[in-house]
This record gives structure tokens, C-alpha cells and sequence, in this order.
RNA sequence: GCGAGAGUGGCGGAACUGGUAGACGCGCUGGAUUUAGGAUCCAGUGGGGUAACCUGUAGGGGUUCGAGUCCCCUCUCUCGCACCA
């Protein structure tokens, strides 16, 4: 099929050929109609010819070469989910245009692709379609790879991985184990979000308003139970302190990793109990607040509460409480809508400042996964603690005072939470409260009460997940040594294939005795294999580093070749992955550094977040939502409602508001796609989708087409242009238009990625070339020559964006070889240089006129040139000059 | 509530360090070509006014010879985090 098409261009350029020796010039010169040749632009059958010239060619093939500047350019590796999205399309285009640049550029570029291939939906689907997840994915990365071979992207497919291949995830298990062996990786009892319908534990992050992200329907429940984590708080410090090390990541990233990682500063205080037990710890920001702490809190899952009560006459109470809230999910119970609720379990503890016994509450709005779990309440200086003082009846104790005005408990409404001076706080009243944050802390240190303490917000990453299709924790349990690491040797763990999917959702792996049955390491005895596998999180925390040695079989990583390609220069993805697995990773290369297999700490030096695509949703009030194929004539394809036009969303199957890249490419091939992506709006901003905004692209494609195989004969054969030649306008018009064209292109992708803008600036070239070419006198070889040049740099600039058309157009006009083996043009300044310049003129602010004047021109002639203008003199007619400012070579202001 | 970003024609968006606001594209209007439609080409297109000119970048104030751009306040929208002690 491909080489019929190959056939028929050959054909087709044969064709060519002869048709330019029939061509006569006319009357006027070798201008006019002659030449023209009936030729359409069918870009379905160009593209595909092209990609396979690519392909035999291995144009995009990398290969380390220490004497050359590498160029890493990354897009974020998608989920194999069947077929290609308008998100992936924007994502890659945006990559491959930087990536076929670079290489113009003369930079090694190394530009891969894969498969992050592990994950539910595979589980899902196998379920659905009786399949297995093996069959179900590597079904889809053959249809996605070939549309991705389709829309023409510049990928090393020779590095091409997929993270369920034994070959990746085997790494990945001997990393956890030397992990395990430094103590980052470990195992704890715990509480975690359960979807019973998953039949899994979830991250937080997949618990949206209470309910699992695929069920909506489904709560998720708090289970307490054993999982796996790795030790990220280990580099929180780091990975916080480098947030100002990233000067090429968007700020709004940073900043919400900083968020995430939640760093504060503050006190350790323990407040010993009454009774045989040692002494409750909480942590706060607030110790200025230490003497207004009139009780304490505990989250229910304290272990203390347990303890505390024991035996008392409050036990059933407290414990039915804290069933009551346990059952609640987090959202629910931390919604700032549910009320604040606590109970109290009968026992005290003393402030350690007043040595007053203060009672102990155990409290819903406690997090047991932040600070202590357990909180000092200062009612008089916190909302919530006020809230629950005022609801359970307990002492307030007003300890920071305005500095103009008293406090009164009693007649407090709310909280004073504004700055003042300390009251009631032994010696450290007087003091304003926040100096006294250091002092009272000192105090606390010195007097073995507590101590200074920072505290972060983010928590050890829980990796268990009780799925099937991930990479397996190479771990074992033993009845006689406990939990013991699988050999190195004995890796990888290998997910078995052949295996009953359980039609409940769970994973059938604790249900296959081939794969749990095994020996103890150690002592040789009868094991069972752990069988919960890795979050998925884990294969895409360092698919990037493996692009650099994916066949290397002697470890995770090639030292060499990833010393020379890593760290990625350019990293480019939606900006819905931008916390997770950006922290992920981060943490992940910090762990290879430290394991030794890789030389750099940070991964990303250049992140790219481009913004979503956009459409409006459509609805039918009997139907709901509607596909755009349901509508016709704003009305319902099924009914005949009109439709109602939603607001403009993130182009999503449940809000059927979609377009199918494939059918765009199948209309208008590649190219325009491409081309639309970029031209609608720059990468980082949204991006709204428009049909007609697509056939505009389309039609500039058209109209360069036509530009080239119209004057085709003319272009071809002319001599080249001479860069010495002095020229006269108007044609040192279009040569300068094309020296600035190269100019703006070459600023607009390499210091901005604004495509948009860089599309535009080669489509006033064309419009000034065609311009030219209809209206201008002209018509000798001189001018071809010129035309030519305009013509050639058109299809330089725009080979990145839309790389088949402008592939065929070159050949078409006798060159060799492939566009991204040509070098980026260079623009020259004396091209730049005008006769004349234009000079705005205003009074007093005010546009008034506009003059040209000789370049030469020096600032005094140019004031005198503006104060002689008829439109000037009039607006200053009767006024006294009070003040002329010249802008060099641009302006004049008189102010009057 | 906290943090970040944004607000410019009928629409998507330009205007990089303060210096012609609206590049480029879409749409629309008129004209040419065409049997017609499409495609293509030419002209026009922020609002008001015959014109000179006036007015205009969410709203208000300020700095400046000059503000879409800088500063302060207000409003609206989007995103992230959120009972974080």
C-alpha cells in the first residue's frame, strides 16, 4: 500500500519534470500563468510516503556522541488506553516541533517514546471484554503507536519501552531492594482509602468528594492495614530547598510543590498526663499561645486513646465515637462544612506552663496524619478550638491581647487570631506575641518540655496497591524469619500471565498458588510471596532515565550513556500530572543518586506545562449530553430538542464534548492538525477547539502549496540569490520581511515556545510574498531570486511545525534530502537595515502623526522635522512648548 | 480561608525591556470570478461621528512627557491546597 503511494510520487515528480519544459514565457517574462501545473495538494497520501522515508532513513535514530551538545527533549509517556486523544496530539506536537528544531540546530537530540503500561484500566477492560491485561495493552500500544507514526512525531522508536516488560519493572524491584536495604522502603500498618469495588487500597489523590474516581457512586472507606511505603519525607528538605534551585519550571508548579511538601516551623511540647502514663506530644506553630491552652485533642486514631481509656467509665462512649468517625471518609469527616465534634475521654493533662489539668477531647477535625495527632487547644486564639469550647462549654483563657483594646472570655464572638501582645504568660507577658515564638521555644528547651521543630505536611508514599497488573514487591513473607527480601539472583519477579481474572474486580493474584507459593530465602522453609504490586507512580518515576540504555542488561541504568543524556533539558506535559508524579520523580532520582546508579539530583531541568484543550459541551434536555455527531442544525439528532450549548470545558468522554484526532487526520492529515494545535494558542494557555480555526489551517497550507507548485518553473530555475546584491525596493522589502521572519521565528521558539506567534510571523511573509508576486511590476530573475529565497525560508521555518508538506515542497523545488537534516537559517543584520524610519509623533500623549524620516537621521532633525508637521503645528497652535522627548528612532512627544 | 494565574474587538489571540493597542487567523460586509455552491482573489471590519476629532485593554485611583504593560484598592473567572494545629 505504502510503496504504491511511494510509486505514485515518483511518478507524479517524472510528470513534474516534463511539464516544465512545455512551459513558454509570456509577453512579460518568465512570469505569469506558464509553469502552473494542475496539482493538488493530497496530503493524505503525501504524509504517510514521507513518514516511511523518515523511517528507512532513520532520521530520528539518537546516538550518544560525547562531541556533540546533547538535547533531551521529553513528552510525558502516555497510559496505553487504546487510542490517541486531541490531549496527546497537542502535547507531542508542541514536543516534536522543539525536537525537529534542536536537531536544525545542530544539537544531538534525543526524542523517545513508550508505554507507561501498567494500571487498573487494563484490569478493567480484561474483566469487561473476557481478555487478559497483557493482550488488552499491548493491543492498544500498537494501534496508539502507529496513529503516533501517523501524525509524523520525530521519535528513537529503537528506545521505545513499555513499564509491564519484565526488562523495565525487574530494575525497578532491585532498586526496591536496595531501598528496603537503606531503610527507604518499609512496611507499617496503617490507614488507608478502600474502594470496595476496586477491591483496592487508593491514593489520596484518586478519593475525589468521598468516592472512588471510578465509581462515583462507591464511598471509600478508612481500612487499617499493611502497606508498603517509601521514605520521600527523607527528602522533603531537599526537594523543597531545590524548588529555588528549578529556574526553568513554571512557578505555579513549584509553588504547588512547595504546598505539598508543606513545610512550618514551630514547637514539639509534652504535656504530661495525670496518671501512670508519660506524656501526650503535640506539635504547633503557635507556642506563643502555650499558656491559653486551656484542653487537648486527640485524633481518633490516636493509639493513646486506646490506652487512656482503658477500663473507664467513658470507654464505650469514647469507642463508639470513635467508630462512628473512623467509618466517615476523610473527605466527609474533614469537609469544612461537618461540624466539629469531639468526646471526652474522662482523663487530664497538664499544661506544662500553668500546670493546670486540662481535660483530654478526642476530635473529629484531628488529623492523626499531620503533626503529633494530637493538638493543644487555645479556644481564645484558634476558630475551631473556639468553635469546640463554645459547643462542649470549656475555660477560654485569653493570652494575646490587641495593643489598643482589652479582651473579654466571655464576651468573645469568635477568635482573636490578629497579632498583639502577650497576656496572662508568666514571664513572657509584654512581649508581642510573634517575638515571643523564639523565647518561649528557648524555654521550652531549656526547662525539657519540648523543643523547636519543623514539620511537614507530606507523608511517606504508600506504594501497595492490591492489584494485578503492576510490577510485583519483591518481598516474601516467612511464618519463621518474618518478611524477607527476594535474592538479587532469583529477580525479576515475573507477573504471571497465565490466570483467571476474578470477575469481582480483585486482583487474582493472592489466588494463584503457582505465584504465592514459594521457599524463605533464609531458612529454606514454605513462604508465601507478598502479592500486593507497585503503584504505578513508581515505573513513571524513572521511564527517562532507562530511555538513555533500554537495552542495558547489566543493571537499572548505564552509567555512560545516561551520564550523557540525562538530565532531560526539556520536559513536556499536562499540567494535571504537575504534583504527583513530578514529586515522584524528583524523590526517585534522588534515590538513584544516593543508590549510586545515576549522577544528578534533579531530573527536569525545563518544564513545559501546556494547558488543556477546550470545547463546548452540547445537551439535549431528554438525552443529556450529545457527541458533536448527535447534533445537526443545533438540534437533536434523536429527538429534535434544540440543543443547549454548555460552557467550555476540558474536552472529556463523560461530557461527550470530543474530537476524534483520527477522524481530523483522516480529513486534513497531519500537518494541519499540527499546525492548528500550535497556531490556536500558545502551549501554556488552553486551548479551544474550533472547526473552522482547523480549516484556516488547512487553508494556509493550501495557499503555500499553491505559492510553491504555481510559480514552481520560475522558482526552480532561477539562479540562487546573492546575499551581496544590492537591491531596490519593493523587492528589498520582501528580503528584509524574510530576514525578519527568520529573526521572530527563531526568537518565538527558542526563548518563548510561542508557535502561535512564530506561525503568524511566516504568514505575513507569504502574505507579502503573494503580495508581491500579484501586484508587483517586477518580474526578472533578479526578483526570482528574491521570491525564491522568501519561499525557501517559508518552508525552512515551517518544517518543524508541519514537517510532510514542507519535506514535499522542497523537493519539489530540486533540493535534496530532509528538511530536519538542514541547518536552522540564520538571518543577517545589514538584511534588517532600512532607509527610512517611521516616526510617531504626538502632543501632549496623543497620536497625532506620523513621519518618515531619513534612518540617518539625527535627534535634533528629528525634533525639528515633528515640530514643522502640519498636524502638530496645529495641536500647538497658541501653546508654549514646554518640553520635547525624542525616543531615539521612534518617537517624538510634544508636550505643550 | 490560603496560594498561583488570568481579565484586550463578534471569536481565538498579538503587543518581548512602559513608546502607533488590536499583528496573524476565524467570522462578518461589499466587490471580482463561477451556471450555482464550494474554492480563490480584491477591499473593508473596536465603538461613535459626514468630517476634524472623540472614545476605548474588567472597574476606581496613582506614578510618568507617555500605562494593556509599573504601584495601590475593588470586582469577576480559572486552577491548586484546605479543619495543616
Amino acid at each position: 500500500m505504502l510503496d504504491n503511494i511511494f510509486n505514485t510520487l515518483d511518478t507524479l515528480e517524472d510528470a513534474l519534470a516534463g511539464l516544465s519544459r512545455e512551459s513558454e514565457p509570456d509577453a512579460k517574462g518568465a512570469f505569469g500563468s506558464t509553469g502552473k501545473i494542475d496539482m493538488k495538494y493530497n496530503p493524505l497520501e503525501l504524509e504517510p510516503s514521507w513518514q516511511k522515508r523518515w523511517e528507512k532513513a532513520g532520521v530520528f535514530k539518537a546516538v550518544e556522541d560525547p562531541s556533540r551538545e546533547k538535547y533531551y527533549l521529553l513528552e510525558m509517556f502516555p497510559y496505553p488506553s487504546g487510542k490517541i486523544h486531541i490531549g496527546h496530539v497537542r502535547n507531542y506536537t508542541i514536543g516534536d516541533v522543539v525536537a525537529r528544531y534542536k536537531k536544525m540546530c545542530g544539537k544531538n537530540v534525543l526524542h523517545p517514546m513508550g508505554w507507561d503500561a501498567f494500571g487498573m484500566p487494563a484490569e478493567n477492560a480484561a474483566i469487561e471484554n473476557n481478555t487478559h491485561p497483557a493482550k488488552w495493552t499491548y493491543e492498544n500500544i500498537e494501534n496508539m503507536k502507529a496513529q503516533l507514526k501517523r501524525m509524523g512525531f520525530s521519535y528513537d522508536w529503537d528506545r521505545e519501552l513499555a513499564t509491564c516488560d519484565p526488562d523495565y519493572y525487574r530494575w525497578e524491584q532491585l532498586v526496591f531492594l536496595e531501598m528496603y536495604e537503606k531503610g527507604l522502603a518499609y512496611r507499617k500498618k496503617t490507614h488507608v482509602n478502600w474502594c470496595e469495588k476496586c477491591q483496592t487500597v487508593l491514593a489520596n489523590e484518586q478519593v475525589e468528594d468521598g468516592c472512588c474516581w471510578r465509581h462515583p457512586e462507591q464511598e471509600v472507606a478508612i481500612k487499617e492495614m499493611n502497606s508498603w511505603f517509601l521514605k520521600i519525607t527523607d527528602y522533603a528538605e531537599d526537594m523543597l530547598e531545590y524548588c529555588e534551585k528549578l529556574p526553568g519550571w513554571p512557578d505555579r508548579v513549584l509553588s504547588m510543590q512547595k504546598n505539598w511538601i508543606g513545610k512550618s516551623h514551630g514547637a514539639a511540647i509534652r504535656f504530661p498526663m495525670v496518671g501512670p502514663e508519660e506524656a501526650i506530644e503535640v506539635f504547633t506553630t503557635r507556642q506563643d499561645t502555650l499558656y491559653g491552652a486551656t484542653f487537648m485533642c486527640l485524633a481518633p486514631e490516636h493509639p493513646m486513646v486506646q490506652e487512656i481509656i482503658k477500663g473507664s467509665s467513658q470507654e464505650k462512649e469514647v469507642l463508639d465515637f470513635v467508630a462512628r468517625t473512623l467509618k466517615m471518609d476523610t473527605f466527609m469527616r474533614t469537609a469544612d462544612f461537618t461540624a466539629k465534634e469531639g468526646v471526652f475521654t474522662g482523663r487530664y493533662c497538664l499544661n506544662p506552663m500553668t500546670r493546670e489539668e486540662i481535660p483530654i477531647f478526642v476530635a473529629n477535625f484531628v488529623l492523626f496524619d499531620y503533626g503529633t495527632g494530637a493538638i493543644m487547644a487555645v479556644p481564645t486564639h484558634d476558630q475551631r478550638d473556639f468553635e469546640f469550647a463554645r459547643k462542649y462549654d470549656l475555660k477560654l483563657q485569653v493570652v494575646i491581647k490587641p495593643e489598643d483594646a482589652e479582651l473579654i472570655e466571655e464576651d468573645m464572638t469568635e477568635a482573636y487570631v490578629d497579632q498583639g501582645i502577650l497576656v496572662n504568660s508568666g514571664p513572657f507577658n509584654g512581649q508581642r506575641n510573634l517575638e515571643a515564638l523564639d523565647s518561649i521555644a528557648d524555654y521550652l528547651e531549656e526547662q525539657g518540655i519540648g523543643h523547636k521543630t519543623v514539620n511537614y505536611r507530606i507523608r511517606d508514599w504508600g506504594i501497595s496497591r492490591q492489584r494485578y497488573w503492576g510490577a510485583p514487591i519483591p518481598m516474601i513473607h516467612c511464618d519463621a524469619c518474618g518478611i524477607v527480601p527476594v535474592e538479587k539472583e532469583d529477580l525479576p519477579v515475573v507477573l504471571p500471565l497465565a490466570l483467571d481474572m476474578r470477575p469481582n474486580g480483585g486482583s487474582p493474584l493472592p489466588f494463584d498458588p503457582s505465584f504465592t507459593e514459594t521457599t524463605c530465602p533464609k531458612c529454606g522453609s514454605k513462604a508465601r510471596r507478598e502479592t500486593d504490586t507497585m503503584d504505578t507512580f513508581v515505573e513513571s518515576s524513572w521511564y527517562f532515565d532507562r530511555y538513555a540504555c533500554p537495552d542495558y542488561q547489566d543493571g537499572p541504568l548505564d552509567a555512560t550513556r545516561v551520564d550523557y543524556w540525562l538530565p532531560v533539558d526539556q520536559y513536556i506535559g499536562g499540567i494535571e500530572h504537575a504534583i504527583l508524579h513530578l514529586l515522584y520523580s524528583r524523590f526517585y532520582t534522588r534515590v538513584l543518586k544516593d543508590l549510586g546508579h545515576i549522577g544528578i539530583k534533579e531530573p527536569f531541568t525545563n518544564l513545559l506545562t501546556q494547558g488543556m484543550v477546550c470545547k463546548a459541551t452540547q445537551a439535549c434536555s431528554q438525552h443529556g449530553y450529545l457527541f458533536p455527531k448527535e447534533v445537526e442544525n443545533d438540534r437533536c439528532t434523536r429527538c429534535g430538542a434544540e440543543v443547549i450549548n454548555g460552557n467550555i470545558v476540558k474536552m472529556s468522554k463523560s461530557k461527550k464534548n470530543v474530537v476524534d484526532p483520527q477522524e481530523l487526520i483522516d480529513r486534513y492529515g497531519a500537518d494541519t492538525v499540527r499546525m492548528f494545535c500550535l497556531f490556536a494558542s500558545p502551549p501554556d494557555k488552553d486551548l479551544e477547539w474550533s472547526e473552522q480555526g482547523v480549516e484556516g489551517s488547512h487553508r494556509f497550507l493550501q495557499r503555500i502549496w499553491r505559492l510553491v507548485t504555481d510559480n514552481l518553473e520560475d522558482l526552480k530555475t532561477v539562479k540562487g540569490f546573492d546575499e551581496k546584491t544590492e537591491l531596490q525596493e519593493p523587492l528589498k522589502s520582501v528580503h528584509r520581511k524574510t530576514h525578519e521572519t527568520i529573526k521572530k521565528v527563531t526568537d518565538d521558539i527558542e526563548n518563548r515556545f510561542h508557535f502561535n506567534t512564530a506561525i503568524s510571523a511566516v504568514m505575513e511573509l507569504v502574505n507579502e510574498t503573494n503580495q508581491f508576486l500579484n501586484t508587483g511590476e517586477q518580474r526578472d530573475a533578479a526578483a526570482w531570486a528574491v521570491v525564491r529565497r522568501a519561499v525557501e525560508t517559508t518552508i525552512i521555518l515551517l518544517s518543524p511545525v508541519v514537517p510532510h508538506i514542507t519535506d514535499h515542497l522542497w523537493q519539489l523545488m530540486g533540493h535534496e534530502g530532509f528538511l530536519l537534516n538542514a541547518p536552522w537559517p540564520d538571518y543577517q543584520e545589514e538584511a534588517l537595515v532600512t532607509e527610512t524610519k517611521l516616526i510617531i509623533l504626538q502632543v501632549n500623549g496623543k497620536v497625532r502623526s506620523r513621519i518618515e524620516v531619513a534612518a540617518s537621521s539625527s535627534d535634533q532633525e528629528i525634533e525639528a522635522a515633528a515640530l514643522a508637521d502640519e498636524k502638530v503645528q496645529r495641536h500647538i497652535k497658541g501653546k508654549s512648548v514646554k518640553r520635547v522627548i525624542v525616543v531615539q528612532q521612534k518617537l517624538v512627544n510634544v508636550v505643550v
